[in-house]
DNA sequence: GGCAAAATTCAGGAGAATCCCGATAACCAG
DNA sequence: CTGGTTATCGGGATTCTCCTGAATTTTGCC
């Protein structure tokens, strides 16, 4: 019996989701999470073998949230679900530990097929998706090169900060000092030779940590 | 015996939505739409009672097809099925003629009973949405113009602050004082209900007014 | 295990930005 | 002429940011 976590913010594809999988004899569907930071509370509540992740995720987005299930439960298995076969998207996902990453427009069967994969020990991916992993595979082949890294910290607040919060907002939100923010928000602009929090926004969108909606 | 047709662009949603409605007898699905145009060309010939709406579709998004389909099957019901809030679609749904807007992070409950609502000849709203709509409405009362104009001034204050200006700066650059850059500003996320720069700075994106990159 | 580097956390104080009040002047429509 | 809109500023209280410095925890490596 595989055990799997649904994270995705949006109820009504999760009771989808549900609905489809609990069709599966050897599937079975042991809790649901709507944004980023609840799927790695409860990834390590609930030990699931299999966490299907939205990529585009409220408050810690789905490439973060793996990252962290992926060192804190290497044991738990995760599957990007997205809409989008975009580059970033895909390396972000796939770097960060997930085992698989599937399609919002693929087939039911062919989620149920990447479960039972990734549950093999091996890495489904959506056919839609191989070409951005080949192109962006043969890219880093020619040049690799990684300007800024940002921590895992500095990326959480950097989120934060692009989505409209204030400094003791996010202090408040991570139970943590306003000087602490301070002191993140500062360093993050003095990596990424950012002036202003418009700067910092339009990165955040590019990177694909942000949207421009919402 | 209710029509339905689905339309998304995202099979595993289709798929997910078929199976949580198919448990309900009064319910039966008589067709999927991956797009706008095939939506319309699909009403025309399964005349379903009720359209289960994407708003963003390709080739044809969902506020065009739904227009279409309420003028040439006006015994059809579109019920908009939206990830956003946002009053932009929810105004373009209702005015084309949907009979509902509900959001995709509502309960399958929700789902069913919208559809029985618009079948009883009612409108059905999300409660998130109905803010949204109050707010339009009220506005419309107040001020009969569209939503949320801002002046000539405002808009290049608007443009130079998602730019990554500082007030000091912007107040040099147009001759102005630092106090009336920030009456400026102030007045712009009042009309706009923005409550940060990293929220100013995606509308600006959204209007068109700047770009991600620079 | 142990050491160095990186990451994360926080404080004090000066300066800058913001918020909330109000005000003046130009302009245009009824 | 009156009223609304736009554009321009100021005072003062509050809040945020910037700079310097540092303690603690985690991580990488031999």
């Amino acid at each position: 019996m595989t055990r799997v976590l649904l994270a995705d913010d949006h109820k009504i594809l999760r009771q989808g989701l549900r609905t489809l999988l609990e069709q599966e004899k050897d599937i079975q569907i042991v809790g649901e999470a709507d944004n980023g930071r609840s799927s790695v509370k409860l990834t390590g509540e609930l030990a699931p073998d299999v966490v299907i992740m939205d990529v585009a995720m409220p408050d810690l987005n789905g490439i973060d949230a793996t990252r962290r299930i992926t060192e804190a439960e290497p044991r738990t298995r995760v599957l990007a679900l997205s809409m989008h076969s975009d580059g970033r998207y895909v390396k972000g996902m796939l770097q960060a530990g997930a085992r698989g990453y599937i399609l919002k427009d693929c087939a039911a069967e062919e989620l149920t097929h990447a479960i039972r994969t990734v549950m093999a020990g091996q890495i489904y991916v959506s056919p839609g998706v191989t070409g951005t992993i080949v192109n962006d595979y043969v890219r880093q082949l020619t040049a690799a090169d990684e300007p800024a890294t940002l921590t895992r910290r500095e990326r959480e607040v950097l989120q934060l900060l692009a989505e409209g919060g204030s400094t003791a907002n996010i202090a408040a939100g991570l139970h943590l000092s306003v000087k602490t923010i301070e002191t993140h928000r500062k360093r993050i602009m003095d990596k990424l030779d950012l002036r202003s929090i418009a700067e910092l926004t339009k990165y955040a969108i590019r990177e694909g940590i942000t949207t421009v909606d919402g």
